[in-house]
DNA sequence: TAAATTAGTTTAACCATTAAACTAAGTATA
DNA sequence: TATACTTAGTTTAATGGTTAAACTAATTTA
């Protein structure tokens, strides 16, 4: 028998440090009083984190604040630059490593080509990526803590690539080929929920804590966030509703299913249809930036064209909105450039599809350009740094 | 601002407490030796913990144990039999009233056939078999606790019945009116989540943490367990999943979309398209009974049918398991009677549709027979009697 | 019969939170 | 300017939870 997670006095302190350590972080500059009144936790408690925390370099005491008729209240602030992590998109031809502090500023960045897809070679690019990033990493108490990987395929619960489709990649452990390079932990996630963190944490999706992400590229990826944790379901591989069956006997797909949302509705399904019109046919090398120009100009069969894949967005939304009742659903990736021509089909759809009990879903593009997935890579490398008791409690 | 859940001795003394119940709950007779090394719990701790336990009545001394080669331990075990509470399975034509011990034994039950479906006369019903209910309850230290209530329509976060289409409610305040009339605690859930609920703590889904179960009655409704918790959605109606799309120009359905997964692998489609076929053509009585008996006897167009509804199913089942990746999906309600000829089909269609890397999942058929809901409800009525720290730390 | 072993309780120490008392440093006012 | 009042933050003593260690109780083993 397996021993359980009992409460003792460390767990209260831990949750009280965690408390005080957030109200400092979400509205400092504040003063311990404030704290202790916002929180409900007493003076004392407050004044002994608030000690711990300027000892461990986490927060700041910036200087006195306005009298509110009595003593001079001491503003406290919390040290975004205490600590620094890596966030990597690696996508399907590029990628994109940032140095992030603790409020998700960026502070270093490098975008880089990707050609040759084979694993060793990534990984290497990933390393030298790495390495290039350590040496623009300021001085600072804790330095670089932890780095994450965004990655467009299925990963495991254990942080091993299962499948990459557009990689053309199975069973790759990235995580371990790094560590052991950098000796520096690393986490790997999918690259919709790693976009979904980052929304939620720094975009559009901030302080909403039952949302959705549905990221639409060459596929659909979807990140869920229930009560506010990501759910990556029993073996980490949930989320894949882009191989939803809205056509019972519609198109075969490379999963083996048939009909999926994202065989209608992606970045893949626009370019296809594309290339059937007029103004693409000569044009082989045809891509997204053309059909935005062409859109721009007021070409009709291409409005038009939007206007049917926006509908088709819009009908896998009614079957999200419907599954989970989300208060918010955020459209990332590739597919969100074109904002301006599918906003009015989706919500013409949801509209139209959606129960009258069922309407409360606010449909939301991400906010975060085309940081969401770095940002929130680099956030999962915090957060296991902060749940594994590095700093709370000795 | 709002005060925080912080953390005290309070909280530690209530998730040890809880756990020292569980472990003789779950593992009882038990020593308290044997909890101590089971949880990590001190000797001390537990012996605190058990003789407040056996002073609120919840656990007993049974006697002594063998000897393990030195003193006799004391075995204590859980008194299922401390607190009693009603779940109440409302369905479209008939009411199901259950009295369950902490176990969820059944002690007493009563069944009556719904056919006025007027709200205020289904009320009145209700609570005349409450009272009933109530009369036949034994002796207790804490007698009946809370009354759960599961409903075939669309609930809300304060337990009121936004829309039941198959009893024509809208708008039911059944909480209200209940408590009003009783004075004992009421919950009100949707049946798909309260079937849910039953199936984890008592049937097929025991100690699965990652769970879907599938309701197929008239329509199509599910619930969600994540992480061992029931998930309600931002306002209380997720799960919805009936009303997936999976034929983007499909039938109309009620709920405003087209293609719904209930149009074609319900209760309804299957009455529906049995009503077509020669055999049933006359029958104008044809229900689910002379199906099943048509099946036994070998009708080879009735199997047809039950196969082309069992494929639907498991196209569905293909869409929940993309979304969730869960453990375990249980399908329940009246469909469930068809397991035989429905089994086949669904493992088919899940094996043709599924990626190869989401096929993990375990699909079960419900195991409480027609108690699913109201085991359910019930355990709804005692979890809020327990979380409502009633007794835990006074 | 004595030693060893296991079960359960008691004791004393530890430590996190807290109310209350206290120090510090300001404002308001007469 | 002196005094009263306010607010900020620290110190102190009390409370109450967990725990290691010592203890009592009861049984097996040698």
């Amino acid at each position: 028998m397996k021993t359980i997670k009992t409460g003792d006095q460390n767990l209260i302190k831990k949750i009280n440090k965690s408390i005080v350590m957030k109200s400092i972080e979400q509205k400092g500059p504040i003063s311990r009083a404030q704290i202790s009144k916002d929180t409900g936790l007493n003076k004392a408690t407050v004044s002994t984190m608030v000690s711990e925390l300027l000892e461990e370099s986490l927060v700041n005491e910036i200087g006195a604040g306005k009298s509110n008729g009595g003593r001079k209240p001491v503003l406290l602030y919390f040290n975004h630059k205490a600590v620094f992590s890596i966030g990597i998109d690696l996508g399907v031809n590029y990628i994109l490593a940032i140095l992030t502090d603790l409020r998700g500023d960026i502070v270093f960045e490098k975008l880089e080509k990707l050609e040759d897809k084979e694993p060793s070679i990534v990984i290497e690019k990933v390393i030298a990526l790495i390495h290039d990033v350590l040496s623009h990493t300021p001085e600072s108490p804790y330095g670089v803590i932890g780095i994450g990987i965004g990655v467009p395929g299925i990963v495991d619960t254990d942080g091993k690539i299962l499948f990459a489709p557009n990689l053309q990649w199975k069973q790759i452990d990235l995580k371990q080929a790094i560590e052991e390079a950098v000796h520096i932990p690393v986490s790997i996630e999918n690259e919709a929920n790693t976009g979904c963190l980052g929304e939620q944490l720094y975009g559009a999706g901030k302080n909403i804590s039952n949302l959705l992400y549905v990221s639409i590229g060459i596929g659909i990826g979807t990140g869920i966030i229930i009560n506010g944790n990501l759910y990556t379901g029993a073996t980490g591989i949930s989320g894949e509703m882009g191989h939803h069956t809205i056509e019972t006997n519609g198109k075969k797909c490379r999963c083996g299913n048939r009909g999926c949302w994202e065989l209608y509705a992606s970045e893949s399904a626009l370019l296809e249809e594309a290339m059937k019109l007029d103004v693409f046919k000569q044009d082989v090398t045809s891509n997204l930036d053309s059909i935005t120009r062409e859109a721009k100009n007021g070409n009709s069969e291409v409005i038009q064209l939007l206007n049917s894949i926006g509908e088709y967005v819009g009908i896998g939304l009614t079957n999200i909105i419907n599954t989970f009742n989300p208060e918010m659903i955020i459209i990332g990736n590739r597919l969100a450039q074109f904002k301006t021509w599918i906003t009015n089909p989706i919500h013409r759809t949801l509209e139209e599809r959606l129960s009258p009990y069922s309407n409360k879903t606010t449909i939301e593009f991400a906010s975060l350009d085309t940081y969401s997935s770095a940002l929130g890579s680099s956030s999962i490398a915090k957060s296991n740094f902060f749940a594994q008791h590095k700093i709370t409690v000795k």
